[in-house]
DNA sequence: ACAAAAGTGTTCCGCATACACCCATGC
DNA sequence: GCATGGGTGTATGCGGAACACTTTTGT
């Protein structure tokens, strides 16, 4: 081994950089946008402080990224195939400059960091009766992505980036929003969808047209129960039917 | 400092993966989309082989990753304003798989490799008379996508990405084209561009109703001089009129 | 005159947008 | 019966797609 590297290393003023992944998982309630967070405690000086994280952790040694992303997120959930997507880097030296978040982290792995580059993944999650939590233990918790407060690190401008790079899936390919939706869902749950995304109110009428457009979504027989207004009823998508029409092109194959 | 840390390193079971920026410099030579390749040279064994790699380098330990592509296109390059935006990043173990590239790696930087996560960019240049290189000692050369050969690492797919991103952008900013497009431009130069972008003739007709439709694409009133048939009309892009019409929200801003 | 590329208009269709009222249900 | 949200049709306009001939210039 090079004296050159040890004597980098020493110095503290590697150029290694640690490494991790980080992954916004994102659910929809039939309401909002939810983001999955974890507790996060440590000390600040003499107190102790008790705040939220985005789930992620560096890489090993020999994992790829969507590797590591996927098993983030398959530690937390029970499911079946995710929709998991890299979306972009986040390098900025300054990103580890807040001391809580260094003394945190250290204290975590038991190691001298210096900075650490993160590659953001995205994950959307169908929040209904089957999701289950692997583990009480990790204090995970769906946040309303409107209402989050400040996190650990830069994770609130990741957690932007992702929503955005959200609405350009679902721009680019519809469909991609049926790994948010109930496996039956109503047409104004996919209408509140599409209104929570691009923040814009979208015309009923309007809506149901576009929907009756898509061949794919076809309408069950069942309707809500026990509702103080007229049942709404039931969709559900046909992914063979959606394969048919588009052909291989789509991004709702998971890693 | 850590001996945990020291332990790992002298072990090179280190998780500290070296990172790297590569830039996918793209042009548009009024045929066809070309990207600016670096020779490399290096020992195979016994003999000498020459190829060609993407312009990108190892980080600096306090260095953003915007800045550091912003450095490795501008010390190429003598350029006013570049489109330059990171597109995602590769980090497969196996990338660095090659002995070839190993070698000749741990040859240019004096480092013992384990592996290199980099970081992709994009960046769109504008082939014309006012394009220099800074150095003839770098061995820079455009080389058609199309005809691209094997590179070093895993530049090939990197070089696919970025291709695919620019077809992205133009799809969500067709305003994107005019970083490629010289300053003034005929409409089968920018329609050229469009067809190679997206794999796809176009109707030349539909194509100057598209044209005519931009009401930032002004006409001038130059001609081709010397051509053997109808001298095309020149255009140009306005981009007072366009960010009047599409107020902050677009691509072309530089870092 | 001929070769080679530039430039031009019309029709058809799908999709986005705008807009107002009746329907089913629980309380 | 009333409050609540579910569901429906029409008219207008823009932009994409298909399609053939004339114009200009150099040789």
């Amino acid at each position: 081994m090079s004296s050159n590297l040890i004597h980098m290393i020493l110095s503290e003023k590697t150029i290694y950089p640690h490494v991790s992944v980080d992954c916004v998982v994102l659910g929809f309630d039939g309401m909002h946008f939810k983001v999955l967070l974890l507790k996060r405690t440590g000390m600040e000086g003499e107190t102790r402080f008790s705040d939220l994280k985005l789930p992620g952790r560096l890489i090993y040694s020999n994992e790829d990224l969507d590797e590591a992303a996927q098993s983030v997120v398959v530690e937390l959930i029970h499911s079946t195939t995710i929709f998991l997507h890299q979306f972009r880097s986040f390098g900025s030296p300054g990103r580890t400059s807040n001391p809580r978040d260094l003394h945190w982290l250290e204290n975590a792995v038991k190691l001298k960091i210096g900075r650490i580059i993160t590659v953001g993944y995205l994950a959307l999650i169908r929040i209904d009766d089957k999701l289950r939590f692997k583990s009480d233990t990790l204090q995970a918790t769906w946040v309303p992505v409107r209402e989050v407060g400040k996190l650990a690190f830069d994770h609130n401008v990741i957690i932007q980036e992702a929503m955005h790079e959200v609405s350009r899936y679902v721009t680019m390919d519809p469909s991609v929003v049926f790994n948010l939706l109930p496996k039956r869902f109503t047409a104004s749950q996919m209408r509140t969808l599409f209104e929570e995304l691009f923040d814009q109110a979208m015309d009923v009428r309007n809506f149901h047209k576009k929907m009756s457009r898509m061949n794919y979504l076809v309408a069950t027989d069942e309707f809500e129960h026990g509702v103080a207004h007229r049942a709404a009823r039931f969709y559900r998508f046909d992914k063979k039917i959606y394969l048919k029409s588009h052909g291989g092109f789509n991004l709702n194959s998971s890693l």
